[in-house]
DNA sequence: CTGAAAGCGCTAACAA
DNA sequence: TTGTTAGCGCTTTCAG
């Protein structure tokens, strides 16, 4: 429980605390001899600088937090890494919270990363709601932060995003050069702009090529692969089942097709369907899952590059960054006599 | 840049800095009308206690450290939401840390955390090398420590781990007992003890089946899907493939799936297939993996348990969670005619 | 019920 | 090149 501190160190070697802070953030002139000694001495007595003590003093940590919903998919764990990858050259140490997709747990973790142990601050926020104003006053009160997708594109402040209504267009066009006919679009939970976003594109795809009303629909499914298997079910017991399927993420892609196949149905020969994501295992299914490929490394980088310049510079005009995808071509879309 | 601090909210009020303090810690003999009127001009002035302070005075932060060597895999993952489902419902916050699979950035990590910003720590190491001994130093002086996962079961200290061995075993029975007649063992990186302890297992029922030397083979492949699709490829091209493959983790064993499909091999009528740990995709592929199921969230409660019961009383007796899995059989191992 | 003051471990002027 | 000392923001005894 007892901590050796830089007093004991200094009693040790009978010198001042202060040239054993020097030793250890050898930027002050000192002796490289006593240095040499202080630094040995200190590791045979198993000193370490306390942390806490350094940022009460310094104000400053090298920690930068990251909060997210959850990082349990693939999309926030690899922004994540590309986040650390970036800081980590810089000297920094990553410390992760999950929000659980909870915004009160978000705020709490925002607040202890904000006003503790944190230089800086990356949030994925869970919804665009409430918490946001927390946010900006903060920034305001010289908190670096960055935001990272969930966020609404009129928000003034450093975020990287992506841009969901076009490539949601883009997916939807593709089915529809693929001449579906009749597609249905399994949206996520309608309380997220990321989900609100893919709607509009689908259905401005929709209007674009003029599908009539009856030909497609917009069902609140979620994000999971049990809830397309659910929503896929139950259309099979109504009798109806559309040509084609644009789903809101990979993993409900696959509860799709899963149902679909056990069912009799051929993907993509009777329906098609279209994934949102790419997700590891988009390959390596069969058929293998047509999707669009969201730049999760490309947005961790960028977000963590936002944060060091506002870390350098506090009073930088806030940027935004809105990425695009790509369509990534697979068998689950394509439809074998598409004349 | 400038928080607001106790100071402020003091002369504000013209109180005493510790009236203001006894107020957030409703703990000390305090007027509650005062009490109030502090509470509600603090909020005001957007006061919130620095935590940094707070545990440098107090020695107690509320948080827990957890660091793995990696979450982008779900196995971790999951852990990392158990652990942190037992620990918020004591009051606790959860900072996890990534390694990358690194022993010197998992040092840092564990430095950063115990030192600085948390009050225990949950260790995933990445191996069980030089790390473990600085570890236990720690838990020594005081520092409360669980390992979880690859760690010895030699280790003297608080630990959950899976049984490996045994589960390798069992699963290699099962092969077996499907009547495959030659059986490869796709195996971990062999520096980690749970790939050692799955080939222990594998060879462990390779002789008691007395399987002929020239019938059973492990090949260090890897945990990645490409690992797995990369060394089946090689077999194909030697023609040397077995009638079963024992794979490390499910990633490999649904890349040797793909391989194998797209050379026209039918799984598991030619060939069966076995995964390891049960990720969530492994059932929605066809054929279904049958794998061994590895109680993440299991291992997750009771590493954070553990923990508890050292946060509360710093001289227990170390305890070891050997933990058990389950077989998950399904398509990918059933051998048609078995008899 | 409230205030004064010491101290948590460290940094960073300022002296020497 | 080294030592002395005043904080960093908070808790917590000890007086009052």
């Amino acid at each position: 429980m007892k901590h050796i501190t830089i007093k004991d160190v200094a009693k040790k070697l009978n010198i001042s605390i202060s040239t054993v802070s020097r030793a250890f953030n050898n930027k002050y002139d000192i002796k490289s001899k006593t240095k040499d000694l202080i630094l040995k001495t200190a590791t045979e007595m198993g000193y370490f600088p306390n942390p806490i003590a350094k940022k009460l003093s310094q104000q400053k940590t090298f920690n930068i937090g990251v909060v997210v919903p959850e990082f349990i998919t693939e999309f926030y764990a690899e922004i994540i890494v590309a986040i650390q990858e970036v800081l980590i050259k810089r000297g920094f140490q990553i410390l992760v919270m999950q929000s659980d997709n909870q915004p009160e747990t978000e705020l709490n973790n925002v607040k202890t990363l904000i006003y503790g142990m944190a230089d800086g601050i990356i949030i994925a926020p869970t919804l665009d709601g409430d918490n946001i104003e927390f946010y900006l006053k903060q920034i305001k009160a010289g908190h670096p932060i960055v935001f990272v997708n969930r966020v609404r594109e009129s928000l003034n402040a450093n975020k990287v995003i992506f841009d969901n209504k076009k490539w949601s267009f883009f997916a939807t066009e593709h089915l529809i050069r693929q001449k579906y006919k009749k597609i249905y679009h399994l949206a996520a939970y309608k309380n997220l702009t990321v989900g609100t976003d893919r709607i509009d594109g689908f259905k401005k795809a929709m209007k674009k090529h003029k599908f009539p009303e009856e030909n497609y629909q917009v069902i609140e499914t979620g994000l999971l692969a049990k809830e397309g298997m659910d929503v896929v079910e139950d259309l099979i017991y109504r009798h109806d089942l559309p040509d084609a399927f644009f789903c809101a993420n990979d993993l409900v892609a696959m509860g799709v097709i899963k149902t679909l196949k056990e069912n009799g149905y051929n993907v993509p020969n009777d329906i098609g369907v279209m994934g949102f994501t790419d997700t590891q295992m988009s390959e390596l299914i069969s058929p293998q899952l047509c999707t669009v490929k969201q730049p999760t490394f490309e947005m961790g980088k960028l977000a963590a590059e936002l944060l060091l310049k506002q870390l350098d510079n506090h009073n930088i005009e806030p940027e935004t960054k809105i990425l695009n995808g790509k369509l990534i071509i697979r068998e689950s879309s394509k439809r074998p006599n598409n004349n």
